[in-house]
DNA sequence: CTACTGCGGGAAAGTGCTTTCCAGATTAAG
DNA sequence: CTTAATCTGGAAAGCACTTTCCCGCAGTAG
């Protein structure tokens, strides 16, 4: 046998390994290469209260080094009962929407050493609970579901009972959306928001409305579809419920319900607004196929300031949400112990939506 | 005291339990109440090879449901060595490009219950590596690096050497990209779609052309240029180096690099070839800035096909990629354990682009 | 009426880590 | 020169699970 290895000349029991597991390296096996106890290398590799002797901390070092040895944090978080998981819920991270939130949360949550975790897409509130349970059974340290909620009280009430469950056992949840589920919120204000923006189209002199409403069980939709009729109702415009076509909350609903109106016997709108820009430029590819123009043929309105707009013509007038903030203000929710320690009322941090006037909908002359 | 509670006569020892942890269910607590051992309750909750009888099964099932119990998944991964962790790596998650791409990703690992956890936004090797450490940290089954190589050798020599220890610790690694990391690879031929665009602008009548190249030190936009170039080169088209404009990666890349070839005293380029369709984005806002038409004025192309594109008028064209498929292409590496076992060569799987026409680059009159 | 097989159940030994507790060695104080 | 206080390192007891091994009991064949 070769004798010029250069390890220290210590025991090295060579403890039998199940052959199914590679090379994987234990805290065990450091212990040994040093000649130290586990509880030694334990302390020399947390660095944490207790510190140990220069001597036998450099030999712990030098096998760590040596043997290229990781912490299994898995163990760590067994052995602790603390996780550092955070689990996100997007509807579609493919979404610009969710994509600047979910950036915004994840610089901030990657900051304080957090690992993010990100639920595939699904809209339902029945896959948000299966995710929050998924979340629960990681032990996460904290779940945030961005994001509206839905209209359907059954489905709502079995993710209060899993969110319960899973803050019962120990973490925080935070949603970006309705304040409907007794957490901590980032609460977007969709119906002032939009009733701002009515009130802004009046002033240009718009006076035929269409909404393109999104569907009828999401409440974000629903908000956002009633502070646009509060406005106009302050300036007695009227907007007959046929002029409000529901569909899906995407790029395809809004250029479906965008043919909707299209087809309608009656005149054109002077402006449409889509509850979300999503919806907005899904219907101005509608229009676009007809060969009308935005604004010269009707005005148009969106939603959400998503990042895309800076590259669509004509510039669409929006109500501008601060996408990534709000994520970054949810992270913030997330590591705050305080309201933990607090035990009081769950916080709610409104958002302010501010209208955003572009070319898309450019004064209209008094009708002649 | 009341004895009409609905338990089953079973022990109930009521172990002491640090005052710290709330209540916190674990396995023991669901085998007390059913009266039955630790390793029982474990099978009926695992469902595993043995089964348990139906008469303490029911116990078992009962019990979990009152106390509510969920596995701790963090445990199980520790007893049984297995995680089902999938990190991707991407270097801007707002960015439609990776989004689109995570999306099909996070979709089929979602399906065969994987759990993916997403790195912060960071397009440095140095970030890549300091990420795919946690992973290993964490015991992760698998890692996917999504994005261009560097030219930086001692940064990507680093992220390979971590790459190896992951490997060697028993997970999988994945790359979408270059094929230098030594691990399955899905490869998008960008040279080749690069090449074959330049082609058919040639053929569309354009010679003068100019392209903004990215970043010096991203292969991704080496290749592009590259193959751009020869497809230059094979119709004799000359393009002087003036007309290679490199900058960021990014929308503001883009704009600026436009900048810089308007700046140029030169008379205007035909074409422009913009390697990344975002940058081509950002070069379009710069031309509708100085009030040039595309593609009156001038034609402008870019490269991935991005899911804004839509939305973009003049409609762009580009190389398309399947990002959405290139995502499930990658989750499918990760899952596929053949490759694993059979411990040849990773595996490498390029992936075409294809050349899409649109307005951006109408036909060019021949020169009068 | 044994001997063999198979099955349902539990005790106990891992899994990789942290943390408490304890013993021995220094050091500081009286 | 005691006695108390502090420091260092290790043994061992968790943490919440899985899994191996063993034991008693049926059922079946010899």
């Amino acid at each position: 046998m070769n004798q010029a290895r250069p390890e220290p000349p210590s025991p090295q029991p060579a403890r039998p390994r199940p052959a199914s597991q590679r090379s994987r390296v234990t805290l065990q096996d450091v212990a040994d290469r040093a000649g130290v106890s586990l509880t030694t290398a334990s302390r020399v590799v947390n660095e944490g209260a207790r510190r140990v002797g220069s001597r036998l901390a450099d030999r712990v070092n030098k096998a760590v080094a040596e043997l290229g040895y990781t912490a299994n944090l898995q163990a760590r978080a067994v052995a602790t009962g603390q996780s550092t998981m955070v689990g996100i819920v997007v509807h579609d991270i493919a979404d610009p929407y969710f994509s600047s939130i979910a950036a915004g949360l994840i610089e901030v949550a990657d900051a304080q050493q957090l690992l993010v975790c990100m639920s595939p897409a699904s809209a339902t509130e029945a896959a948000e609970r299966a995710y929050v349970a998924l979340m629960r059974a990681q032990r996460a340290r904290a779940v945030v579901l961005i994001g509206s909620r839905s209209d359907d009280v059954t489905a709502r009430y079995a993710l209060r009972a899993e969110i319960a469950a899973f803050t019962r056992s120990g973490g925080r949840a935070v949603c970006v959306g309705q304040d409907l589920l007794g957490v901590d919120t980032i609460l977007p204000e969709n119906a002032a928001g939009a009733q701002a923006l009515a009130n802004a189209m009046v002033a240009l002199g718009h006076r035929r409305f269409a909404v393109l409403a999104g569907p009828r069980g999401l409440l974000t939709a629903q908000d956002r579809l009633a502070g646009f009729l509060a406005g106009l109702a302050a300036w007695s415009v009227p907007l007959e419920a046929a002029r409000v076509i529901h569909g899906q909350f995407s790029w395809d609903g809004g250029y479906e319900a965008m043919s909707a109106i299209l087809a309608a016997t009656e005149p054109l709108p002077d402006c449409v607004f889509a509850v979300t820009d999503v919806m907005a430029l899904g219907a101005l590819a509608r229009l676009r196929a007809s060969g009308l123009q935005v604004p010269a043929d009707i005005a148009l309105a969106g939603f959400d300031d998503i990042a895309t707009l800076r590259d669509v013509y004509p510039p669409l007038t929006t109500v501008r949400l601060p996408l990534k903030r709000m994520g970054e203000m949810a992270a913030d929710l997330v590591l705050s112990e305080a309201a933990d320690a607090g035990r009081g009322q769950p916080r709610v941090i409104p958002v302010p939506g501010e209208v955003i006037l572009r070319d898309s909908t450019v004064p209209r002359p008094p009708l002649g």
